[in-house]
DNA sequence: AGCACGCCGACT
DNA sequence: GTCGGCGTGCTC
């Protein structure tokens, strides 16, 4: 091969599982954003590495041309490259993130100068409390790259704090990348960072027009975006200059893709910015498991924000013992409860119920002999709809009319509603109070962003007095006239398997109290639990953070579980049983004697929806030390153990749901 | 991920 | 006799 050509492996937005090798014009260099012909069609992919010529060269295809855009650095493909590894994934199906879905060869009309030209650090100073302008230096201080959690419960200004730091990094003409869950991204929440930088931050999230996510992308491909907003997958992006990572309520679930490619974002996030050997926040008012530990083996630094700023009060928590209500049947609201909402309402003010259960009732049973009416494709029981007048699968989207008689008696009329969904607590409110404006929000009842921003419109006007709803009620908006907050099932999240359900159950009751009160009145949150007791709501009734902490801690250390194990979840799926119990069993088998002594494989065992959409599923769970690395054996196995027939086996580093 | 190739069921 | 189902394999 003459001098003006040269090999390069080039990597392809497709989830391949070898990178091909093409010609490439000598000119050219790696990073480099290229078109390249690809069986019947022309992709665009990034140039990965110089290869020496290989043995056989007759299928090797020229590469067409490289795009005018700035070459991705090599931090940045070695980003890439470590996330693919760590989680299993192709590094195509990343790449296919980093571009966002968009044809690059076409630019964008319209200059995206106009569109952030680097937000204005200066533009409205806030004036911070001395807590947070020690926090705010803390945060400066730039000789210690250990990633920082920024711990301060809710209204205690840590956004302000974090601003300063995303300041600094503006002048120095540098972009910032907040990555926030993607609900978290609201308007109100975008308004706090206009008004602080002067103009609209870049956004960055699934919901973009086609439009404005070419625009942004390009924006913050040549560096014209200065602070980017974006939900998990902005982290994949190609910043011309990324100066500092920040990512806020960093212990939620939302950042963990579950879906192929299956990644956490935050921790990928550590694993950016340590590669790109930049600064990173962690904000959080309830930090994860894993940042706590973290913090104590001093792998992660910790500035606190004690106070909440400007004077609001947390709400008070009060338990209601369930156990010495004895309610009659199909009633769900205890007497303290009642008489708390009867206060609520004379005082003129809101109250708002939280259960996170859609529909009328999560089960239907024959009271004649007991039958249950359940999913055909999964293992779910079908949810009643008194709204649609039908039964749904939550899993699937199976719709069915409520037989007149009994599936498997046949008798006629038989069927009972069991235990509350949102529906049935909102007819039970009715009832109890017919005076009161009840809404329901549900995401069902919310398809659209418009529809949403009606209720939160009609809740602020106080046209409703009780809000009833599930988990989209527990995050983002808050209205200063509610004042009471009943949750209906407290106890709820506890169940289920799952190494982190206390965390995400006791996170969500946090969030969910955290509504009462925010503005000048206090507010009270009542909890129904039939375990008054549990460590989880003792730490709920006495704001005791550290207390719940150290109880879950020494809970996953008994157990063995996360942050002191690392687990890796694999999941097989076919709609033959058989056949996924044999490829399970295979590669259960071949794994087995190469495990090291630190490891423990469970499993195959059903998933816990061991039938979903029609699929049988199966699981194994790999138990290692954290050290261990696990990729490579895994890897190895996927390529020994050949599954046959539609047998998908999904790998999961780090799980966090166990559906 | 696409797309083509390749062997078994109901139709103009 | 064909049209077409999607299982399997390939793409530099």
């Amino acid at each position: 091969m003459d001098a003006s050509h040269f090999y390069g492996q080039i990597l392809l937005p497709l989830p391949l599982k070898e990178n091909f090798v093409w010609r490439a014009p000598a000119e050219l260099s790696v990073g480099q954003w290229v078109q390249a012909p690809f069986g019947k069609k022309v992709l665009t992919g990034l140039i990965l590495a110089r290869v020496a010529p290989p043995a056989v060269t007759d299928k090797i295809k020229t590469i067409l041309a490289p795009l005018p855009l700035p070459p991705v650095s090599g931090k940045m493909l070695e980003f890439l490259l470590w996330a693919a590894r760590y989680s299993l994934s192709p590094a195509g199906a990343l790449l296919k993130i980093a571009m966002g879905g968009i044809d690059l060869t076409k630019p964008p009309k319209v200059s995206a100068e106009t569109l952030s030209a680097t937000a204005d650090p200066e533009a409205n100073q806030p004036v911070l409390s001395s807590p947070q302008k020690d926090a705010a230096e803390q945060l400066l201080l730039a000789d210690d790259l250990r990633p920082l959690l920024l711990f301060g419960v809710t209204g205690s200004g840590k956004t302000e704090v974090y601003c300063e730091a995303i300041a600094a990094k503006l002048r120095q003409g540098q972009q910032v990348l907040v990555l926030m869950p993607e609900i978290a991204l609201t308007t109100a929440m975008l308004a706090r960072f206009t008004a602080r930088f002067g103009t609209e931050p870049t956004l960055w999230h699934s919901g973009l027009t086609p439009k404005r996510r070419r625009e942004h992308w390009f924006a913050i491909a040549t560096g014209k975006a200065g602070l980017i907003i974006g939900a998990r997958s902005a982290l994949f992006l190609p910043y011309a200059d990324l100066g500092m990572l920040i990512v806020d309520e960093e212990h939620e679930a939302a950042y963990k893709q579950e879906e192929p490619p299956i990644y956490h974002a935050r921790d990928l996030a550590v694993a950016r910015a340590h590669i790109e050997k930049i600064p990173i926040l962690l904000v959080s008012a309830t930090p994860s498991l894993e940042t706590i530990v973290n913090v104590r083996q001093k792998k992660y630094r910790r500035v606190d924000l004690p106070e909440r700023f400007g004077g609001a009060q947390l709400p008070k928590v009060q338990l209601i013992d369930m156990r010495a209500e004895k309610l009659p049947p199909r009633q769900f609201l205890s007497a303290p409860l009642r008489q708390a909402i009867s206060e609520t309402f004379q005082a003129g003010e809101q109250a708002a119920l939280f259960l996170n259960r859609r529909g009328y009732a999560p089960l239907t049973l024959c009271r004649t002999c007991g039958y249950r009416l359940q999913c055909p494709s999964c293992s779910a029981w079908l949810v009643e709809h008194k709204r649609h007048g039908r039964l749904q699968c939550h899993h699937c989207g199976y719709q069915t009319e409520l037989p007149r008689q009994c599936t498997a008696c046949k008798t006629p009329e038989s069927f009972a509603a069991c235990g509350p969904g949102v529906e049935r607590v909102a007819e039970e409110a009715a009832l109890l109070f017919p005076q009161a404006r009840v809404a329901l929000m549900v995401s069902d009842l919310l398809p659209t962003a418009q529809a949403a921003a009606e209720l939160m419109d009609r809740m602020q006007a106080q046209a409703i007095d009780l809000l009833i709803g599930t988990q989209i009620m527990a995050k983002g908006h808050h209205f200063p006239n509610l004042t009471l907050v009943g949750v209906i099932d407290a106890d709820l999240g506890l169940g289920g398997g799952d190494p982190r359900a206390a965390e995400r159950c006791y996170q969500l009751l946090q969030q969910v109290a955290g509504r009462a009160g925010r503005a000048e009145r206090a507010g009270r949150a009542l909890l129904q639990t039939y375990q008054p007791e549990h460590p989880i709501m003792q730490a709920l009734k006495n704001g005791d953070h550290t207390g719940f902490i150290n109880a879950e801690l020494r809970e996953r250390e008994i157990w063995q579980l996360p942050p002191y194990k690392k687990l890796v979840a694999v999941l097989f799926e076919n709609s033959d049983l058989k056949q996924v119990e044999q490829d399970a069993v295979l590669f259960a088998d071949w794994l087995r004697p190469r495990l090291l002594a630190s490891m423990r494989l469970l499993g195959p065992a059903p998933a816990m929806m061991a039938l979903l959409r029609g699929r049988h599923r199966l699981r194994l769970l790999l138990v290692t030390a954290r050290k261990d690395s696990v990729q490579n054996l895994l890897q190895e196995a996927l390529l020994v153990c050949k599954h046959h027939h539609g047998t998908k086996i999904k790998i999961d580093v780090d799980p966090y749901s166990f559906f």
